[in-house]
RNA sequence: GGGCGGUUAGCUCAGCUGGUUAGAGCGCGGCGUUGACAUCGCCGAGGUCACUGGUUCGAGUCCAGUAUCGCCCA
């Protein structure tokens, strides 16, 4: 094995081998209950990001740890076509040859999509291999395959006989570059820095009224001026016809509760066709809408004089015009939320459109109980609040697109008799008067409504297949939190709708990541880390590790080579602990079971069972790092620093009692333990490790039994005593140190236990107190009488005193100083322990053991006292 | 406007249902290379757990409020 850890070496080997073992298929097995994720597809936009990969990562040490354990095991991958991202990327592609869609048309528009698709739809599966994910790749999906498709149009029709999906003239958001409307969830809401514009609207008959506006060029679609029918100050004007500026349509003055009369001069203009509230206003009193826009927001006829001018042209142009007119009375700054295009940032113009709705009011009323009643839960539970919420104040769903790349709405018109066939399959003819005139609807549906029915229709749905029937209702989701609305909810909307049964049982929520700075990472700050570049330098484990130990279940982390660099050590330390071993097994002529174990050994075993135990009760609560990180120091604290280090000792020797089978045993547990966050390197070394043991042993770690903490193996009297060989060893270190000892150098030391049985077990460690505290010859005795005070340096413990004598290197005054010091602060912990016990509340409120814990600190700290004052009276007792 | 989260060592963060001497990684200071590992070892310095009050025998942990940063929804 060479001498550093080389991931380049072992990675796409591995994962090769992996899947030509088919360990990522699942066998069905009616007897056992599957474990089963479904994959959140990513776009096929291009490459996987940092957040992405570690959902990957995630996913796959929950996916990997069930299979160890036994459970048919499916991780679904999948992709998503990405309706409005993937569309815009081609259509850049296009704009290179200077050709748009509508050069193209559609048909071969949609054929470049897929020419586009082939060719990298595949990336982010490659990336997802790099990264070690053990997923079910004879199962992956694309939302657009014939299967998912078939499920969509299924549900849309259902839904549209049931009266939930209907078409409607609504106020819609626009997003006048994209060219589409979008759901209310895609809109960003953004605090802009802006200006209140307050227009006076000469009346028919003389004076004015003023109104206040931050969207001046709206008032081209006034249809109405509104106050508040409770407001004194315009009690006369309702009723009175304003004139309005520019055009000088004659609009009627109304009253609306809707008016708030804080806001400007309480008096406001009403523009139905661009303003959701005016659009209310306007359906009461049965006004008229008048659009003002072009979809690409320039004005169209209606705005008169500012015909074919930009929105903000036009908005200028009118604020100088009515500036003119002396009709623009005061502007005032004025920050308020504007709505932007979630994903080109363009100012979203609202404005009423005919568009396809789902009314989700019914299918909400089931998942807010899936989660109230606790069949669905979610990790971390703050989120379960945020879900309801939304749930409960849920509006109807826009799901029309005007794009082209998509699942095509399966609504057909007749232009013979107007009416709508709506069907799973394309029709020849329409299904009321028959005539062969029919043309589809030419929008899409928006891409969350196929992500929303995911977990079933990757299953087969609305096939009864037998995929559907054992691995439905999966059993986690994890994914990011900033899609809980957009994606999680909807799935569990639709999967109760279509299945009857909830789609997942856990949603597990992870956090965004963030750059060094905490900044969100972004391709246009060029702050991300690309996934790829991270584990072709430090190697998949290594990120795999950073980010799984780096992070709480919904909290964001920063991500920093820092930790990377961490990961990458670890794995190396692995690595050499494991090449360690396995020389000693290749040196030793044959391994037999030690019964008759050490405590060092008993010792060992009792730490990692105790570890087992955590770490299979953290997983189980989803608390992925907190059990990665108690692998980590486990691994590298107690048994590299210490189980290993004593264990060289008797190796060295050819004792009776060799450590070999334990070494083995540890680290094959550690193996299987960190296998799930770090697959590459664990598998080689199992393979390596498998070569040279006699017994059988599964043929890949990946199938191998996660480890079992086995209550028998725990061992407390073995711990307490390993704790004080840990404790003399570092004193001698410490005092060595704080004396500088040249580190190669030998020192005499004394070691004086308070009693005879810890004699005895001190004695049974000199071995390794001598060497790895390089104290020899040491004594261990009962007593210091014979040991000189004022040439000796100490180190006092509740159980034990530790005294080198360094004769030339000691000062007398330094030393009393220490001394005194230490003896301060046990004595103050002393008079706190004291007091706390003297307190009859405390000892009668609180727990037996947390008293009795207490009074043993108390003895602990009288010990040390008193061994103190006994060094410190002898310092002064000598000459 | 409503809600949520963060505030713990120089930096990045752990610390789950209240009970240890509050931990880790990185950084910092000192020492160290004849074999598992310098991608390392040993020793050390560094924290009134944002603030104020409350509950409790006991609060980094629970409650209320304040400050500050961030996010979500309207």
């Amino acid at each position: 094995m060479p001498k550093a850890y080389d991931h380049h070496l072992v990675e796409s080997r591995l994962y090769q081998m992996w899947m030509e073992r088919g360990y990522f298929t699942p066998k069905i097995d009616r007897e056992k209950e599957p474990f089963v994720i479904i994959m959140p597809p990513p776009n096929v936009t291009g490459a996987l990001h940092i957040g992405q990969a570690m959902a990957a990562i995630l996913e796959d040490v929950l996916i990997r740890c069930h299979r160890m354990r036994g459970a048919p095991t499916l991780w679904l991958p999948g992709r998503d076509h990405a309706g409005i991202a993937a569309q815009v990327v081609v259509e850049r592609l296009l704009a290179t040859e200077g050709l748009t869609r509508h050069d193209l048309g559609r048909e071969r528009f949609l054929e470049r999509m897929w020419q586009w698709m082939n060719e990298y739809g595949h990336i982010i599966d490659e990336q997802h291999k790099r990264l070690g994910a053990s997923c079910d790749w004879s199962r992956e999906r694309f939302t657009l395959d014939p299967g998912p498709s078939r499920a969509v149009r299924t549900t849309f029709v259902n839904l549209y006989r049931e009266g939930l999906i209907y078409q409607g003239e609504r106020i819609i958001n626009w997003c006048p570059r994209c060219a589409t409307v979008l759901s209310d969830l895609e809109v960003e809401h953004r605090e802009t820095a802006s200006h209140l514009y307050y227009v006076r609207y000469p009346l028919d008959g003389g004076d004015f009224i003023t109104v206040a506006t931050t969207r001046p060029e709206t008032i081209l679609g006034d249809t109405a001026v509104a106050v508040n029918p409770n407001d004194e100050r315009f009690r006369g004007l309702v009723g009175r016809q304003a004139i309005l500026p520019i055009l000088e349509r004659r609009i009627p003055i109304i009253a609306d509760e809707a008016v708030d009369p804080a806001f400007g001069t309480g008096a406001v203009k009403i523009t139905p066709f661009h303003d959701p509230v005016d659009f209310e206003v306007a359906q009461r009193h049965g006004l008229p809408q008048i659009n003002i826009l072009n979809p690409d927001a320039t004005m169209n006829k209606e705005a008169g004089p500012y015909v074919d001018l930009d929105r903000f042209a036009c908005r200028q142009a009118i604020l100088e015009d009515l500036e003119r007119q002396g009709l623009l009375v005061k502007v005032e700054p004025y920050q308020h939320a504007v709505g932007h295009c979630f994903r080109c940032g363009t100012v979203v113009e609202p404005m009423v459109s005919k568009q396809w709705f789902v009314s989700v009011k019914p299918l909400a009323e089931p998942a807010i109980t899936a989660v109230t009643e606790g069949h669905i839960t979610i990790v971390p539970e703050r989120f379960t609040k945020v879900y309801l919420e939304w749930m409960e104040n849920i509006r109807d769903w826009c799901i029309s697109r005007q794009l082209w790349w998509g699942h095509r709405i399966p609504v057909w018109y007749c232009s013979d008799c107007g009416e709508l066939t709506v069907a799973i399959n394309d029709p020849q003819a329409c299904q009321h008067c028959g005539s062969a005139r029919i043309e589809q609807e030419p929008d899409v549906l928006d891409t969350w409504f196929s992500s929303g029915l995911w977990p079933h229709s990757t299953l087969g749905w609305p096939d009864d297949t037998e995929d559907l029937r054992y691995f439905y209702p999966t059993t986690v989701l994890e994914t990011a939190y900033d899609i809980l609305f957009f994606w999680v909810a909807r799935m569990i909307m639709m999967g109760l709708k279509n299945m009857g049964q909830i789609p997942f049982r856990y949603v597990y929520l992870h956090g965004l990541i963030r750059d060094e700075k905490g900044n969100k990472m972004s391709k246009s700050w060029g702050n991300v880390i690309n996934p790829l570049e991270a584990v072709n330098q430090y190697g998949a484990d290594a990120l795999r590790f950073a980010l799984c130990t780096g992070s709480t279940p919904g909290n964001d982390m920063k991500l920093g080579a820092h930790r990377l660099e961490a990961g990458r050590n670890f794995a190396n330390k692995l690595w050499n602990a494991s090449r360690f071993v396995i020389k000693e097994i290749d040196a030793a002529p044959e391994l037999k079971p030690n019964l008759p174990q050490s405590v060092e050994d008993r010792w060992i075993l009792s730490r990692l069972h105790r570890l087992i135990a955590n770490v299979n009760r953290l997983l189980s609560d989803f608390q992925l790092g907190e059990a990665g990180r108690q692998i980590h120091d486990f691994f590298w604290g107690e048994f590299c620093d210490w189980y290993i280090e004593m264990a060289k000792i008797r190796l060295r020797q050819d004792s009776e009692d060799n450590p070999l089978p334990i070494l083995v045993n540890v680290l094959d547990a550690s193996l299987r333990l960190l296998h799930p966050y770090m697959p590459f390197i664990t598998e080689e070394i199992w393979q390596e490790l498998g070569q040279r043991l006699p017994s059988a042993r599964p043929e890949s770690i990946m199938i191998a039994p996660y480890p079992q903490a086995d209550e028998l193996s725990c061992d407390e009297a073995a711990e307490a005593e390993m704790t004080i060989v840990i404790e003399v060893v570092r004193s001698i270190r410490n005092l060595r140190a704080e004396h500088k000892v040249e580190a190669s150098r030998w020192v005499e030391a004394y070691v004086v236990p308070q009693d005879q049985n810890l004699h005895l077990a001190l004695e049974g460690h000199r071995r390794p107190i001598e060497v790895l505290a390089r104290a020899r010859p040491l004594f261990i005795q009962l007593g210091d009488a014979s040991i000189p005070p004022e040439k000796t340096v100490t180190s006092v413990l509740p159980e034990v005193k530790v005294l080198l004598p360094l004769a030339a290197l000691i000062d007398l005054e330094a030393e009393r100083g220490r001394l005194q010091r230490q003896l301060g602060d046990v004595q103050m912990e002393i008079e706190s322990l004291k007091k706390k016990l003297a307190d009859p509340q405390f000892r009668s409120r609180a727990p037996q053991e947390v008293v009795l814990m207490q009074e043993a600190r108390l003895q602990a700290a009288h010990h040390k006292r008193d061994g103190l004052r006994l060094s410190l009276e002898e310092l002064n007792d000598a000459p």
